[in-house]
DNA sequence: GTCATATGACTGACTGGTCAGTCTGTCAGG
DNA sequence: CCTGACAGACTGACCAGTCAGTCATATGAC
């Protein structure tokens, strides 16, 4: 899929991803209509189809570009970052951030996985798993390190996903009136320390 | 909404509940189709709107029953058990073994989130609410005992959610080839004891 | 410089298919 | 008969995706 206009560069396709951003946020899947998206980004409805190979790759490539935002800014960071412990700090502050900067992005990850068709569908968990992964590896670096517990790294890993996706959907959702700082210290503690003193 | 056949018990709403519970757990609230749920009921079309006042509000009575269930299930088990910890494990267990039971349903409850009509929406975060309550007070009582931290219960709850239903929802859908049973015990102590040692 | 021709990015009216929800007719039991 | 639970054919709205046509720019002949 991922039709291309070829090659021409004339920031269409960035308009238009942008604009489905804004309205797949607000509108869910579902609810979001490609003439709306054409017309948010500036563009004429046939457009979207030159760039894009049905509305259920829009929606994929959207996530995927957005998380990969998110899992390059992560590697980045934890480039000089020593220590297991460290790094998932730091990769759950970022994820935390990156959460509440797009904050209705979230809302896009949280809803509507299922659905779509099947390939596509392969096409958003594997973006999700790519930041998955990240997580996982610093798992096992800090068990090898013996700075954690011999757990299984994937179960951890989507133990911590889970729990940073939930509080921050419902710090957005609910808007738990929250003092976000507060929280991000508590959710990196609840996952290194557990509830228990 | 929710219109009854005044007081007929002919049992046909909870076949119609039944029948929903499977098509949109295979399909999806969009995917579903409300004649597919007539026919796999053994009902017409029309019976489903003698029992339930649209798609909607057929999907979110599912889910309130469902939560329900699960909601009576833990309440009543908590009852003869003492200290939050032991609240809190069993509670996560119970809601494992839940998800593990009706698998299926963990897809509905991840799925389909956004784009139901406000009001309704309303209903499925109430439902959910219900369950989160359950865990938020459990916590409430640890830290009054002093088995756990002075965390925000209400975060803790979400946390701790959205670690078993991550990992649920991972472990059926990439079905991680899970021997289930010790990953229970694993996620238990994430939520206790965290990841360090 | 300017006209002619060509290219292809772009548009949006249109189509075909899909369903949610309705409505009228049926039929069982009272 | 009559009543009302039930069925399922029907309708109206909606929308993804298409396609015939427009227009702005490029090329090149003179």
């Amino acid at each position: 899929m991922t039709n291309n206009v070829d090659t021409q560069e004339s920031g269409k396709r960035e308009l238009i991803l942008e604009g489905a951003l804004r309205v797949f946020s607000q509108k869910g899947f579902h609810g979001a209509t490609v003439e709306e998206v054409a017309e948010v980004a500036g563009v004429g409805k046939g457009t979207v189809y030159l760039y894009f190979g049905s509305k259920t790759d829009l929606f994929v490539s959207v996530v995927e570009e957005k998380l990969k935002e998110l899992q390059e800014v992560v590697m980045e960071r934890l480039r000089n970052i020593e220590g297991a412990c460290a790094k998932l700090s730091e990769t759950i502050e970022l994820h935390w951030e990156f959460f509440n900067r797009s904050r209705e992005f979230v809302k896009v990850i949280l809803s509507d996985l299922s659905g779509l068709e099947k390939e596509l569908d392969e096409r958003t968990r594997e973006a999700r798993t790519g930041f998955i992964g990240v997580l996982e590896s610093i798992i096992e670096e800090g068990i090898s390190r013996g700075e954690f517990k011999d757990v299984e790294p994937r179960m951890a890993a989507y133990a911590i996903e889970g729990a940073i996706s939930f509080v921050a959907f419902e710090n957005l959702v609910n808007k738990m009136s929250a003092p976000s700082i507060p929280n991000v210290s508590q959710l990196v503690d609840f996952c290194l320390n557990g509830l228990c003193p």
